[in-house]
DNA sequence: GAATTCAATATTGTATACAATTTTACTCCC
DNA sequence: GGGAGTAAAATTGTATACAATATTGAATTC
């Protein structure tokens, strides 16, 4: 593990310049600062992150790949629009493969994964308490992503992985429910009671039920805020 | 559906560069033009399609985006190399996404849609008797599209149809099996009986086989050839 | 023969300028 | 006030040349 940490820190130095930019716009978006349906003109991005059109070009074409924005031919590129309808969309989807791939990963899983889950688990009740929301949502992906690693299914992960950026905008600009957070330690908790007894019947209930009130509550807060 | 249709062909003809390229590098790749693993590099790119290195790029990462093909920062871009593992995987996801929207299917799909279903399959039919396996794999196509469209989830029919791109490109290379058609026609068959009689239970029992058997199929293609 | 080093060549990435298309602003007319 | 037409301005798309990086081939060493 140590190896790969360097190994990708050399890789991330020596990222093409279209690569940085991607990155950064990726976090411009999730962050907010180019809301949802935002136009985003190779002008004031080359101005935003003073390099020339081409990396911007090549960076958008990525994160339209990515489903983070839409480029539509000769009118430009503007940041995805997430309606409720999509979301209901996504999160079907995003369900299916959740809950394979957390019953999946019982095939695999192994004592030294329950704990390093149980771990997770710990620090982020600890952020919970400190409504350190940054850290929770950090760590609710590293313990799902801990999940999917184990399950080994690239294409499922990468799929999640696309998900999870679209819900990460708008966490960011909605925010929480506020019984949200304890509902998550619950939730997380059944998933690693389930997962220690490789119970599937229990897993899939438990993985179900995670991503069912997810989905709940994301649209609550969307809902409450009027979009 | 005729105005879609012209709207449809008024668009591809404005296309930019870029599309064009993107498309007719597409179809290159899924013909088996530019074989599995083949490195692309730009210069021979220009060449063929007759444009500039920058559409050729945009449309690169626009593949990239589509997953038919891997950009590496520095090195280029190659066709991706569909492996078993990869297949497996891909099949998997694929399984659960395809059985869940022809499921889904059975809320919104009227007899008239049915209809069509049976019209589609009857082509297909015929199209099997004369073993023209290109309209069969079109024909194919449109039978589960339909599907979907009645299903209303794009999500799903989205990371669908990336599939079907990747799943096409082996096919072309490495056909059927001696008993695919009869049994995609039976499977067919038993989706549409099951459609037709809004019984969840069969249509999920269906659709399950005919994603089984065909990754089956695939699979043993591919292993056939020593791939 | 295999491994290492280095220079030449090939290829990818980027900057800049110009071409092509869309959007905006203005005027005129109903 | 709204619609139509037109020109100017803004923006996207593309070509070309050069910069940066990777690959290949040759020479040297063990």
């Amino acid at each position: 593990m140590k190896n790969s940490t360097e190994a990708g820190l050399v890789e991330k130095l020596a990222d093409p310049t279209y690569s940085r930019v991607r990155e950064k716009l990726r976090e411009d978006i999730v962050s907010g600062y180019f809301p949802s349906g935002k136009r985003l003109k190779i002008a004031e991005l080359i101005d935003r992150y003073s390099v020339s059109q081409m990396p911007i070009r090549e960076a958008l074409q990525q994160l339209q790949g990515e489903g983070l924005i839409i480029i539509e031919p000769n009118k430009g590129a503007h940041v995805r629009q997430i309606d409720q309808g999509f979301l209901e969309n996504m999160y079907d989807i995003r369900q299916l493969i959740e809950v394979y791939l957390t019953v999946k990963s019982i095939d695999h899983i192994q004592d030294k994964d329950v704990k390093e889950l149980i771990q997770i688990q710990g620090k982020y009740e600890l952020a919970a308490k400190k409504k350190d929301y940054d850290l929770c949502v950090k760590l609710n992906k590293l313990f799902h992503v801990t999940i999917y690693a184990v399950a080994n299914n690239p294409e499922g992960s990468q799929i999640l992985e696309k998900h999870w950026q679209l819900i990460n905008t708008l966490r960011f600009t909605h925010g929480y429910g506020p019984d949200r957070l304890a509902e998550v330690i619950e939730e997380h908790r059944n998933i690693i009671k389930a997962l220690d007894k490789r119970d599937v019947i229990a897993v899939e209930k438990a993985a179900t039920a995670h991503c069912v009130a997810a989905k709940a509550d994301l649209i609550s807060q969307i809902s409450r805020r009027g979009n």
